[in-house]
RNA sequence: CGAGUCGGUCGGGCGGCCGCGUCGGGAACCGGGUUCCGAUCCGGGGCCCGUCGAGGAAAGUCCGGACUCCACAGGGCAGGGUGGUUGCCAACGGCAACCCGGGGCGACCCGCGGGACAGUGCCACAGAGAACAGACCGCCUCCGAUCCCCGGAUCGGCGGUGAGGGUGAAACGGUGGUGUAAGAGACCACCAGCACCCCGGGUGACCGGGGUGGCUCGGUAAACCCCACCCGGAGCAAGGUCGAGAGGCCGCACACGCGUGCGGCUGCGCAGGCGUUCGAGGGCUGCCCGCCCGAGCCUGCGGGUGGACCGCUGGAGCCUGCCGGCGACGGCAGGCCGAGAUGGAUGGUCGCCGAACGGUGCACCGUGAGGUGCCCGGGAACAGGAUCCGGCUUACAGACCGGCUCGUCCG
């Protein structure tokens, strides 16, 4: 578990940042970080973050081996956004059997991605291989 | 020593660095209240120290309970569950012991184990015939024809026959005899089985013995059904406390007015339909009868809040000893406290040790299959709480301990 105040602990809080933050997807997982802080939030607090890890990805076991690995590989990274940024990890079935290392790549690279000013005039928009219902 | 069977315990260990949640304590800080100020009081987040922090199945959610809310006026009909006996248990569809049937040399294992003379249904394929069945071959008497060695053979026909052949999971008891044209429980003896009666044993399921009877009367109830017993509904998103809120009304302040702000009360607005002792709508497990409550209810459109806390973990609890009981289990005494998260903690990472397994490696033992030790590689099964217990079922790499049985060898 991250520190109390720098989870996503609420629904809206979820779909508005998957809905409204920049997206970027490598084969393990997807994230989405929103840095446009929305009104009514102050922009004092700290960047906040949460995990997204459906059953696709295994059982119980599995899930939640991802996602504590995922949490801690985030802690580290969680000084390096502004203030008031939000961001959603999605992991993707095949996180359930790949290393930290990996995870922790394939992260690293995705937020640069979606830290990028988007300047590609919306082209070329590169989405997930498998990003299938469920 | 080998083979087997039953039961129990455990189910990776150690360390470095970084990190999380609960509870308790501590020093300071911030905010509020009070005050002239401070102390005291309330609240808050971070920091430091200590404490505890997943499983034997936490799983499947299949049973049973605790707990919570609703109901408690009954009767009938439906519906669901269970099914040898006696016990245990809060309860159970669970557990124990025993009985019966089957398997095993044995320890032991397996069995949704009431009723098929209350009724109805079904019994594939094969077979001539499958439920008060059935003449395909065969067997037998009689009649007719043909042939010849005059008594038979062959063919055909009216009949008899369920003993033999063949089919099948199953063909209307088995063996021996009497009997007959050939045969048949047609009759007889014994055996098996069925029904009833008597005696003995057992709490009981049932067991042992004896007698009588008619001669044999299939299976299936996880088919309907019958019998006996049991069963209110929903579920911790149960349920409760506090707060917030749109709209309406009132008051106060500002304002000429529209309106804005604050406080209090109520807890949304609009449209349509039904209804107020001629009763809408509820409740009593489903339906019917009956009974009770009863002034609101239903539909559509639009809008608001959608937060915190309690429930929430000490319990049919765990460990040890003694006593009772074949046992499940019960009683007594002493000791112990072992998770309470809520986008959901109990971890991440690195190093060492390490079982299974693999090796064309080395050494030793053995005639041999092979075994033992060392070395190298290899790296740990199934799987994670979400109100809590008791079970069941299913998944599972391996390690350890104990009881019992059979076989072999030695004494």
């Amino acid at each position: 578990m991250l520190p109390a105040r720098a989870r996503l602990t609420r629904r809206p809080e979820f779909a508005s940042t998957i809905r409204r933050g920049r997206r970027a997807g490598r084969s393990r997982l997807v994230v989405h970080l929103d840095l446009t802080r929305p009104g009514g939030v102050p922009e004092h607090v700290s960047p906040r973050a949460g995990f997204v890890v459906s059953k696709a990805v295994g059982n119980a076991v599995v899930r939640h081996r991802v996602t504590r690995r995922l949490r801690h590989l985030v802690a580290d990274r969680l000084e390096t956004l502004p203030p008031g940024a939000a961001l959603v990890v999605r992991a993707l079935p095949p996180a359930g059997t790949a290393s930290s290392a990996e995870l922790g790549a394939d992260l690293d690279s995705a937020l640069r991605a979606a830290r990028r000013p988007r300047n590609r005039n919306g082209t070329r928009r590169s989405e997930p291989a498998q990003d299938g219902p469920r």
